[in-house]
RNA sequence: UAAGUAGGGCAGAUAAUCGCGGCUGCAAGUGUCGAAAGACCGCAGGUGAGGAAAGUCCGGGCUUCACAGGGCAGGAUGCCGGUUAACGGCCGGUGGAGGCGACUCCAAGGACAGUGCAACAGAAAUAUACCGCUAUUGUGUAUCAAUAGUAAGGGUGGAAGGGCAGCUUAAGAGACUACCGCCCGCCUGGCAACAGGCGGGGCACAUGUAAACCCCAUCCGAAGCAAGACCGAACAGAAGCGUUGACGCGGCCCGCCAGCUUCAGGUAGGUUGCAGGAACUGGCUGGCAACAGCCAGGCUAGAUAGAUGAUUAUCCACGACAUAACCCGGCUUACAGCCCUGCUUACUUG
RNA sequence: GCACCCAUAGUUUAACGGAUAAAACACCAGAUUCCGGUUCUGGGGCUGGGGGUUCGAUUCCCUCUGGGUGUA
């Protein structure tokens, strides 16, 4: 990803549940916090509650894969941290990407929302 | 053809685009960092999870710690032989159980070393007389009571004192006899478990439970790659120097403080351990087999918040279970389906 | 990753291998009361699932499942 590095430090994490603003819907919750920084800090969690290795696996590739064709929609300077929530077992790519864009809308992080 | 039984194999494929982790090579030094080596970035090539990677139930390698030698405690295993680095695994036998059969299953040492337990029921649970049978005595002559003998019969129970038949007897009883069983000894076959045979004991031992304690035999030191090894900021520490005193205590020196050097310690972090192996693939030889030996071939993941995904197209059986984390050998459990081979039984046809 | 522990009524706990599984609280029904509370009576469990040992298993053994703990 170009303009973007993991989230890798679990206190990071805390800092964004603790400071940051979350909006969810069906299959995933996000946080997003100002960083400070130039690139933005992308953060995957799956519980074990959602699913075996196998699955959870497979969602953090998804919201990844989602995450770095839609890089360029973003803003920059942001920690988020997107949690998947029980019913995104048997989720899509074309779900998590509609997922991934609505949220960044409800977040007004995405370079189209702060423009107009 | 149907039903069954045993064993083995596969685990979506192909192409294009974008993307990720190692590796190799190239270019650059005028892209960034650095004194340099080099690292990042870039381009190209090649490579990148499983049959169970899972559960963590056993065993070993490796590492650190402990250790003269021996024992106790604790744990594990348990027919015999083989195999192996080792095993509770595997292979081949023995015995037992199931199946018409192919074949499958069995924690399968010891209950005459000892101790414990066996609810309820039943007269009695390891020791006995409730009913019954028999004898004697008393009453008395239908019978009743007491004493003694008796485990053939009844009933209870998971289990009732070797089984069954006969002889004997008052009635009975291994008290005696035949067969079977049990125990002891010998012979034959087998490395052995064991099998077969002969002779004796005459039943004194002889219900079950050892996944109750236990006995016997064999094995086990403990912890685990977040093990361990190396490098090593910062803060704090020790020793030395004190040329220079910018700041402060002090009238000044010394001293404190500050500064510099060295040292140990080993935190953050990094490197290593860490991928050439009791390995893999193919062939040959030995062995019934597990397995072993020899030859040839190639190198086949190595992450550290943790790499295999997405989209499009085509095909079909429409894709199950499930992601390495130091490494191997097993076991157990999950699994859409598909393919191959041996064997058995039944029916039909030749 | 490694090392361990636990599972019994709705909840918290008991239990010698011998059962119809016990107690407290909670829940439901009934009685008492004008009503509620208190009190009294009654009811509800495949002992997490599946095998095995045993005459007999909540208890002993094996194996799965689901929770939890320690370790940076």
């Amino acid at each position: 990803m170009k303009f973007s590095e993991s989230l890798k430090k679990r206190s990071c994490f805390q800092n964004v549940y603790r400071n940051g603003k979350s909006y969810a819907n069906r299959f995933y919750v996000m946080y997003v916090l100002e960083n400070n920084l130039e690139t933005n800090r992308l953060g995957i969690s799956v519980s074990k509650k959602v699913g075996n290795s196998v699955i959870r696996h497979h969602i953090t590739r998804l919201v990844r894969e989602a995450y770095r064709l839609q890089e360029g929609m973003f803003n920059s300077g942001l920690d988020i941290v997107i949690i998947a929530r029980m019913p995104a077992k048997n989720v899509s790519y074309k779900e998590t990407e509609k997922a991934i864009l609505y949220l960044g809308n409800l977040h007004q992080i995405l370079k189209n929302d702060t423009e107009c």
